[in-house]
DNA sequence: TCTGGGGTCCTAGGACCC
DNA sequence: TCTGGGGTCCTAGGACCC
């Protein structure tokens, strides 16, 4: 193995694991591969849709977040698994692992995804000797493809790692843009979305190349400051560095739901608010953090959505306290159309233990059960008025005892 | 028979304060 | 008599990504 001495610069890694879901399920369960694979949220009902599939559906013309049924038109033969959370993550993990054993500078960015920076792993080998240990090790140890970008940033990174899939390694250097990166349609760059690709149509970019062209306040003009970043990136200026520790500070906790069939019937809504408080709770819990803010959001049966919030004086992370703030928001919102999902977000987070610090937590809880609660009821109620479509609300049956606060809430209600 | 669920970041307007 | 200018916080929506 020759010894590789980096010149100067930093030479970043992004590995993707290719179709995931459906390599982590093949993995588990070798007589699926060669076959048409797909992930599916809720596999037996109307509103499933792909997340993830094998290339062997690709091929069939198979995409992520293709309706269920209109997959299984196209490809009758398709194997449809319901996803397997708690498999995927155990996968992510023994991935991350490999990783760790080349570099701590590793930034995970998403379940099957991350970053490396190994512009100080000479040691090792070149970078091309390195990723290719890596990819065989993530093959032979875990039976999962990957593709890897080798760039001397995280962006170039990014985008190297989706020029060979799957099982690809990809060397993205700056004299390598011209020819590699400036000939592709913007949409394919990182960061572009079909609105911004519009925008950027309309004033005659149309390849990546054409970015590094265009006049820097026309940019900032339609894109504001996204505008002059995606400029920079496609020249190859990234100096965004590789953050081990940027997934530790999260900024939200949200759980969401998309009904079976659109409704107003309250009990329904209240039965799935309660569930979606159930979960943001047992998160913050687990995470050990306590929240400032609750968003709500209502998507109706034409699928407009609106988000609510409210910002409390005071923390809080019990179920029952983010039930009754979302309720309550709920209800002073709703326009009594028929709704299509409901979702519930905790933000504004902080570390519990810091929480204790500011204040008495555990006073407070039960000064939250009292007073506080009420605070922010009459704080909404100031804020919206009546809502002219509020109901008087049924107490919800849970196998839960119902709290004093509950109930003194739900008496509210009545009243 | 359309289109899930988890996030992040940015923008713009209004309230409020000095 | 028709009203500055800057800063911060909060809220709602939009764009994007996996």
């Amino acid at each position: 193995m020759s010894v590789w001495y980096p010149k100067n610069g930093r030479v970043i890694f992004h590995v993707d694991i290719n179709s995931f879901y459906a390599s982590v399920e093949a993995a588990y369960n070798p007589s699926l591969k060669g076959k048409p694979l797909a992930i599916a949220g809720n596999p037996e009902e109307r509103r499933g849709i792909i997340v993830t599939s094998s290339y062997e559906a690709r091929a069939k013309g198979i995409k992520t977040t293709m309706p269920l049924w209109q997959a299984k038109n196209l490809c009758p033969e398709l194997i449809v698994l319901p996803p397997n959370f708690d498999r995927y993550r155990h996968a992510s993990q023994e991935i991350f692992k490999l990783m760790a054993e080349i570099t701590p500078l590793v930034q995970p960015v998403s379940i099957d995804e991350g970053y490396l920076d190994i512009t100080d792993c000479y040691e090792l080998g070149s970078p091309l000797d390195i990723a290719y240990n890596l990819q065989m090790r993530i093959k032979n140890e875990l039976d999962l493809p990957c593709s890897i970008g080798i760039a001397p940033n995280k962006f170039l990174a990014k985008m190297a790692s989706d020029m060979k899939k799957p099982m690809g390694i990809t060397v993205l250097r700056i004299r390598d843009l011209p020819k590699k990166l400036w000939p592709r349609q913007i949409e394919e760059m990182y960061g572009v979305g079909e609105k911004t690709a519009d925008k950027l149509r309309r004033i005659g970019v149309n390849k990546i190349g054409d970015l590094v062209e265009a006049d820097r306040f026309t940019l900032r003009r339609i894109l504001g400051v996204n505008g002059e970043r995606l400029q920079e990136r496609a020249k190859g200026i990234d100096p965004s560095p590789v953050d081990p520790d940027a997934i530790y500070d999260f900024k939200s906790i949200g759980n969401s739901e998309t009904l079976r069939e659109d409704t107003t019937d309250e009990t329904v809504i209240a039965t799935l608010l309660r569930r979606l408080a159930r979960k943001v709770a047992v998160r913050l819990e687990r995470k050990e953090v306590v929240a400032q803010t609750l968003q709500i959001m209502i998507r109706y049966h034409d699928r407009r959505t609106i988000t609510r919030s409210l910002t409390h004086d005071e923390y809080f992370f019990m179920e029952d306290q983010i039930f009754a703030i979302a309720n309550e928001l709920f209800d002073v919102n709703w326009n009594g159309e028929p709704i299509r999902l409901l979702g519930i977000t905790a933000q504004n987070l902080i570390e519990k233990e810091q929480a204790v610090e500011q204040l008495n937590l555990f006073t407070y809880q039960d000064h939250l059960e009292d007073e506080a609660l009420q605070k922010v009821i009459d704080q909404l109620s100031e804020k919206y008025g009546e809502n002219p479509f509020k109901k008087i609300k049924q107490p919800v049956n849970n196998d839960r005892p119902t709290t004093s606060f509950q109930k003194d809430f739900l008496d509210d209600y009545k009243s």
